[in-house]
DNA sequence: AAAAACATACCGTCTGGTCGGTTTTTCACA
DNA sequence: TGTGAAAAACCGACCAGACGGTATGTTTTT
């Protein structure tokens, strides 16, 4: 069996996931991966071509997790506020995340500014994440739920806000109520996207 | 007179930051620097005790930067849309600058969530940026311009929807109008957060 | 016994920072 | 205004250590 090479590969991937989040994708070495891990050099390069492969890998786990999060708040709901319903049940799961993750999801952004490879990986879930968004939005016009707005540019929107209040609850950690925030932000521009006023 | 040391140090500035966008700040190393600006290693630790201390005083020069400009917009006016006007006007040029510094601010927020120094120099400013919007809630509510909303929250939702519109401007340059998205982004905001709907 | 998984010693390179020396600027005083 | 010495600005060779990656050997699984 296997067995054992899928743990040491698990282990790795867990070690390198904890050091980035600590120190940074330049600052966590190598060595120091393998030592978290309690593996050896060997081992990880025999898993792993390269330091940035294990950085590749990294994001892809994360970023189709919160691809199949978000799906999975769509499936089965009929109408578009069912939708939205669903995800505020989200966000106590995804802040509480964030904290091990953003750190590192920022090196993920400044690298893929720079690096081909890391962009590649980087914006095509980023993009169906916006087109999931931009449908909700026009079977939402469709419904007669929303104004007639245009619907990728109110996806754009939301993507905005949900990456700028994490990114804000990472930095200012222990000043507000980030959840509280999220939903209230959220009504906010629900009521702007909205049709008709109470 | 202390011409010459003035203009290196500018020079030294300069050159930290183009190279910092480029490649980011592990990578830009200080010979680098040096070579780009075209003055010696001695001349670099003459200037700056530590790589680090170049850093800090890039940052401080660029939040204090846009704390200026944010000012700009309120002087002078009298109701709050017209300072959310005048702050669309600065759109196109925060725009034009942020390719060059985003990353770099990226490169910032990562540092911040690790490093108590960096943080430290982050954070101030940012609260400036939010108490600023938060009193221009306020302002709005009094005039009767805006719902009772929580002002700190509104203040956040605006940073928020701000950072978030030029990361994915920075991310995905190419593929959409973003000052366009950030201008009708504004507006549905405003639709959310006014009292009487037309 | 073949192959996959893992260990360890090692290498060339690059890094931030230092240090002793040289050049340029400043300024008190003649 | 000229001058000379102190101070500031600048230079560039150098260092100790850390880094990603490799090469070769050993153990474990198939």
């Amino acid at each position: 069996m296997q067995q054992r090479s899928e743990t040491t590969r698990a282990h790795i991937l867990d070690a390198a996931r904890k050091l980035f989040a600590r120190s940074g994708y330049e600052s966590a070495s190598v060595d120091a991966i393998c030592a978290e891990a309690g593996v050896s050099k060997g081992a990880f390069y025999h898993h792993f071509p390269t330091k940035q492969a294990i950085f590749l890998q990294l994001l892809e786990n994360w970023l189709s997790g919160l691809e199949t999060q978000l799906e999975t708040a769509r499936e089965g709901t009929e109408n578009v506020a069912q939708v939205f319903v669903n995800m505020t049940a989200l966000i106590p799961g995804i802040f509480r995340d964030a904290d091990q993750r953003l750190p590192m999801f920022l090196e993920f952004w400044a690298q893929a500014s720079r690096d081909k490879t890391v962009w590649d990986a980087t914006i095509s879930p980023y993009r169906r994440y916006r087109d999931f968004f931009a449908e909700l939005i026009e079977q939402g016009v469709a419904e007669g739920t929303f104004r007639e707005v245009n619907p990728q540019i109110a996806a754009e929107m939301i993507v905005s806000l949900a990456v700028g209040t994490l990114l804000q609850g990472l930095l200012d950690a222990r000043g507000t109520d980030w959840q509280q925030t999220a939903i209230e932000s959220m009504q906010i521009m629900m009521t702007g996207l909205a049709k008709e006023q109470k």
